[in-house]
Parts: structure tokens; sequence; C-alpha cells
DNA sequence: CGTATTTGTTCGTTGTACCGAACGTTTGGA
DNA sequence: TCCAAACGTTCGGTACAACGAACAAATACG
């Protein structure tokens, strides 16, 4: 009895070669309590834990919850995209906004 | 005792003119607990929960709950870079993109 | 093969997210 | 001025998120 979740968290760990203890230490969990998340039947993490497993997989937290979006597509990658963004300083960002503002289409 | 996430839920839920129960009706959540995000110490909401109130907030869960990101006027002008973004063609946010990620820290 | 080490699974316990209901406070309008 | 909604606050209870430690399976390796 798996959830879109579990079945997120399991396939991407598995990409990134990791075992449930390696995940665990990584996103200061247990991995008992990964193996529940993978495993369990709908499971509800902390936002906290939510946010840390999915910086460590490198995926947003809405591609991990939201269980409508299935595979890492465009969506996902402009989200990914702006949360980086929005980790910049002011200074950085503002200088990006130019850049954005000025191109020409085509 | 407030925190950051409790003082940017209550500022946007004022900006909204929404009283406690009727953030709570439109999240799913009892008054008294959007009163404790706003108030205890150092709250920790679920995934499910922090992503509702963002979403009813018009806010990115990422802004709701990471420190760092500081007044919500810088908020509103990140979205409005993001809604800027994805009307590009793919081709044009992919070379953003690579500008993004090479991009030197500081 | 054997067995050592790594990985995955189970389970009892504990802290706390979240709730409902009662209580206190502010607001407005008659 | 009064009071009746609307709003905010407090608190005890409950379900379950998250953990640690012990057990089972799988893998590595001589």
């Amino acid at each position: 009895m798996p959830s879109p979740l579990g079945d997120k968290i399991r396939e991407l760990r598995k990409k990134k070669k990791l075992s449930l203890e390696q995940l665990a230490d990584l996103t200061e969990s247990s991995k008992s309590y990964i193996w529940e998340l993978e495993n369990k039947d709908d499971p509800k993490p902390s936002a906290e834990k939510a946010a840390r497993i999915a910086a460590t997989l490198d995926v947003t937290t809405e591609f991990l919850l939201n269980d409508s979006v299935a595979s890492p597509g465009e969506e996902v990658i402009d989200q990914a995209f702006f949360r980086k963004y929005q980790t910049m300083p002011e200074g950085t960002k503002k200088q990006i906004r130019k850049i954005l503002d000025g191109w020409e289409d085509e």
C-alpha cells in the first residue's frame, strides 16, 4: 500500500543511490521514518521534513506533495528555477530581472 | 513570542481582511490552530496545512516557511517576475535557467 | 558455500499537531 | 449606554508524526 509521495521518494532516492539511512541522515530523520514515508498508506510529513527531503532529492516540495504531477516536467523545472531564484540576494535578483525585462522575443 | 511564520500569516491574513475563523475555514483548519500558528513560539505545521494556507494567502509555501525570505513587497515582485518568465517560450526559459545556474554567489 | 556488513522492516513509546468548546475582548449600531 | 455579534484567546483531549532499538533480508566477499 504505497502512495504517490512514497513512490517518488523511493524512486528519487534510488536514483541517487542512497540507502534509507543515508537519506535519513541527510534530512535529519530516522530511517524508520523514511521507510514509513515510502511504504505507509497516506503519509503526512511536516512541512519541515518535506522541505528537507525535497531539497536533498533536488526537487521542489510541490513536486513531492502534489499527486497530479508525475514526472519532473516543464512545470516542475520552472518551479525549481523559481525557488533557486528566490534564494538569491536582492541585488542579484534585480540584475536577473533586468535581463529578463530586456529580453528580445524570438 | 511570535515567529517569522506567524508574523507572515497574520500580516497576509489581515491584508486580505480575513478573520481567524475565515482563514481556518478556507484552509480546513480550526481557528484555534491558526491562532497557534500565528502566536506560538516555533510552529511546525504539516506540509498539507502549510500548502493550503500558502495557497489561500496567495504566496508560495517557500515564502511562508523560509525565514530568510524577507518582505512581502519583495515576494510580490518575485512572483511577478516568475509569471513573466513562465510566459516565455521554452527555448528562452532554458537560456535564462543557464544564466541562473552559472551565477556566482555574491 | 559461510559469515560479516549493509540494507530494509517491525514495533512500542513519546512528543506534539490539531481540534472543539468554553471563555474573554473588541466592535458597531439602536 | 447597552448588548449582540464578531473576533480573538485559552485549555484539555486525541490521533498520529517521528523516533530508537531490535529483528529480518539482502548483498558483498573471503
